[in-house]
DNA sequence: CACCCCGTTTCCGTTCAATGGGACGTTTCC
DNA sequence: GGAAACGTCCCATTGAACGGAAACGGGGTG
């Protein structure tokens, strides 16, 4: 009846929202559990994913299952901003990771939020909240300190006039305390925020203007005896890791 | 005046085209190249890619500038297919390349071509045409052969059908042996084809039905002498990814 | 400085592709 | 066997998408 877009948002808006609708364990939906999710009527999705599939973005198998297509993975990931961070940072943190045996992570700053590019995890190692393509507030995550406290003056500004305590933990001026701190040593910690048994420690890629376009980090071990040794073993990878992109 | 769509393609199409027409190496487009190359009028672009930035999936510059947003990736590969491939297969891959030192690959069966999931490689390892989000056709890679090689036969025979020899190298009946030989080996080598001083090959990751669902490889130099120890190494890694496969 | 050129951005009337309620076929569960 | 849930198809309605045209802006040239 409603004719086109009954409630106002446009077919890329629906379009997106079916792809956001899938959550980030689950691989597979019920063409109606998807339809509830993205909040679209079962017909529409029914006929927006026959379309997506139909260009293999979305895949569906029998009985109205649905799932990510392969192609769309390759189109985002052959051209994603990410991709020579990632290729220019890999060696380096195999060289971390080999020599630590702990947990490596590479994050990217995004709006309030540290982006989470890659992370090499090895057996044994601790518990890393950190996700490939997952997010962390900057201020409960090394990562997110590392990458807000090498940024211009102006967007720390920004970042700091709004932001508001989550748990009532942290006020505004701790906050600012906390970013200057990681700002003067060159290295971010966070004793037992994330994980009571974790330290993070998160080091800033810098470009030639020393804003931080990356963040490269280690979850270690409350017990870890080789921190003298671990932020420096860090910061020569990033300085790497930066020379690499500047020669691309 | 044509009102919607004039060449008779839909929404999705054209945000499909949009997305599909970045280059895989370059990270930034003028608006109006974009448009050519996704053949849309030049308003429509900017009208698409206006929304589309809004969402994040691409981002603007200054200049009338367009490249993927990390939002894009982000809804990607958080909940991509390969994800749960690439977790279980990183650590067996990195066992593979620390002990070859040379190029490792991972990859899966998409229509009639092999594509790269994951790539390790390493400073002063061999030239390796395999791009993370890359393809390449069946026979001439040893991953398309290592996958291939162990599928239904109905697909098998689907494949072959349709089989026309890209530059008359290979008649139907060589790629049927070819296949054949790489089923009963259990892996698969191409000396030589790929590049001319590379060695490629590759194993199956077999699921319970011994149906190949992955692809594990390496790319040595022609002169390489472990070769009676590389495909047991191979193999033993491929069964590891299995098994962790399987278990989640 | 005035001019031009080329790409971006905004405007707006036309129109057809997108929409979604309804109905039907199929499977699953009680 | 009946009912509930789900996927699929149909189709009249209509406003969102379309794109030509024109305005805007900025960088280079005579």
């Amino acid at each position: 009846m409603v004719a086109n877009s009954a409630s106002g948002d446009s077919v890329v808006d629906r379009i997106v929202r079916l792809i956001a609708a899938f959550p980030q364990d689950v691989h597979t939906l019920q063409l109606s559990e998807l339809a509830e999710r993205a909040g679209l009527p079962l017909t529409t999705t029914h006929r927006l994913v026959r379309q997506l599939a139909g260009h293999g973005l979305l895949e569906t198998g029998p009985g109205g299952t649905v799932r990510p297509g392969l192609r769309l993975w390759e189109l985002v990931n052959r051209t994603s901003p990410t991709l020579a961070l990632r290729q220019a940072a890999m060696p380096f943190m195999e060289d971390i990771q080999q020599v630590l045996n702990q947990n490596v992570n590479l994050a990217v700053l995004d709006g309030w939020e540290a982006l989470f590019v890659e992370r090499l995890s090895r057996r044994g190692s601790v518990a890393n909240r950190a996700q490939v393509a997952g997010r962390m507030p900057i201020h409960i995550s090394s990562a997110g300190l590392a990458l807000m406290a090498h940024q211009d003056k102006a967007l720390q500004g920004q970042y700091l006039d709004q932001f508001a305590d989550p748990d009532g933990k942290l006020t505004r001026d701790q906050a600012r305390a906390l970013l200057a701190e990681t700002a003067r040593q060159g290295f971010a910690q966070l004793k037992g925020i994330v994980d009571p048994d974790t330290w993070g420690i998160a080091v800033p890629v810098l470009n030639r203007r020393q804003h931080a376009v990356a963040s490269l980090g280690v979850v270690v071990p409350l017990q870890e005896m080789r921190l003298q040794a671990l932020v420096p073993a860090l910061q020569t990878a990033a300085r790497g890791i930066a020379r690499r992109l500047a020669d691309s």
